[in-house]
DNA sequence: AATAAAATGGACCGGCAAGTCCAGAACCGG
DNA sequence: CCGGTTCTGGACTTGCCGGTCCATTTTATT
């Protein structure tokens, strides 16, 4: 059970959570941390979240892969013209440009996939639909004939998806964002002049 | 001042840390596991490693980073023909999947990144030299004219590092090799056939 | 209004791990 | 062999932080 009030403190804590990692990282997070910025208490949070902190934040990593998809739409769903895989592709850029060098997600996933199978679970996930959501981009394009059909559009997908986070990485880690844009542009390249199968 | 006795406890220390990393990850990592591991005393650590173990963790991770180029060698100093570059991918393939899942100066980045600069900064250089060995392959093909002289060779190593990072990252949360070959081999392909300045 | 269920506050515990300290052993140069 | 330096062992301190517990208040239901 769990009334509109206690929905709301719930949400409250994943977001107060995601807020702090956002701001200090996630080695130095404690729940009292998140205790003070959320204005709840130490029992609040077990109760949300009875698993404790590994529970905690995994629902925030959750929620920042549906964000991580989210953010990418409506381009990432309709990839249809080349003037929509030009639009998406200004949206990744903007997106991370924005968000600089803190990736709570990344930060999540490093921590927690290597403990916890669910987390893994969460992340396979999160790149399957980015995959497949390329892939059917992919393919259209191939059936309106402006990407050759040899083509393995499932590779050209993955390549796609690497090359992002290989941009973002080492956004992260250097604060520059060249890499992305090239590797992007790279890939998308490619798939412009897609004279060859790989 | 170091004696010879000194000089090896402190690399004994680095190499068991780098291994403890390896099998357990960061973030469970103690002092009093390295000090197990490769017998040797608290008093020892902090006699090398005055800054404690935020010294320690850097000194593992510029060790590792030294590694991550000298795995790649002698390909990635000799890129000048097709079937160097070929090796390469191969080297850098197998280099992964072999390590899998476990990818300490990932790791170490991630954590360090964040807090200390000095650790940034081992990063730049780490992806500067790695960046500035491909373009100078690609510069090299461009002199004999096996790629477009257009391309810009720069902006292509970019692509090809950030490939690389993204493929390996993918494969850390994912333990499946399939996005860093394709990533590796799409932005080959188009350094094969660069008809196109991107 | 009554009663059960859910939500909240916060004191408290226990363990763990980084870092300190000092005494003593091993090593070096002269 | 001797003074100084470096190296080593390990007990101890200290603070932090995840997790527990229970009393109290608020909310939902009939």
């Amino acid at each position: 059970m769990l009334t509109a009030k206690g929905a709301a403190t719930r949400r409250r804590i994943i977001e107060g959570a995601a807020a702090e990692i956002r701001e200090n990282g996630i080695a130095g997070l404690t729940l009292d941390d998140v205790r003070a910025r959320t204005a709840t208490s130490k029992s609040q949070i077990f109760h949300y979240f009875p698993g404790g902190k590994e529970e905690l934040l995994l629902a925030v990593a959750a929620r920042e892969a549906d964000q991580v998809i989210e953010d990418q739409q409506p381009h990432l769903g309709d990839l249809t013209t080349w003037q929509a895989w030009q639009d998406w592709r200004d949206a990744v850029v903007r997106r991370y440009e924005q968000q600089g060098v803190d990736c709570p997600l990344g930060m999540l996933i490093t921590e927690l996939g290597r403990t916890t199978p669910a987390a893994q679970a969460l992340t396979a996930r999160l790149l399957d639909r980015w995959q497949a959501a390329l892939r059917a981009g992919v393919a259209r394009m191939q059936e309106t004939g402006e990407v050759d059909r040899r083509l393995d559009a499932d590779r050209t997908a993955a390549a796609l998806v690497a090359a992002v986070q290989g941009g973002v990485v080492i956004l992260m880690s250097t604060g520059r964002i060249t890499h992305l844009e090239a590797a992007l542009d790279t890939s998308l390249a490619l798939l412009r002049h897609s004279a060859v199968q790989v």
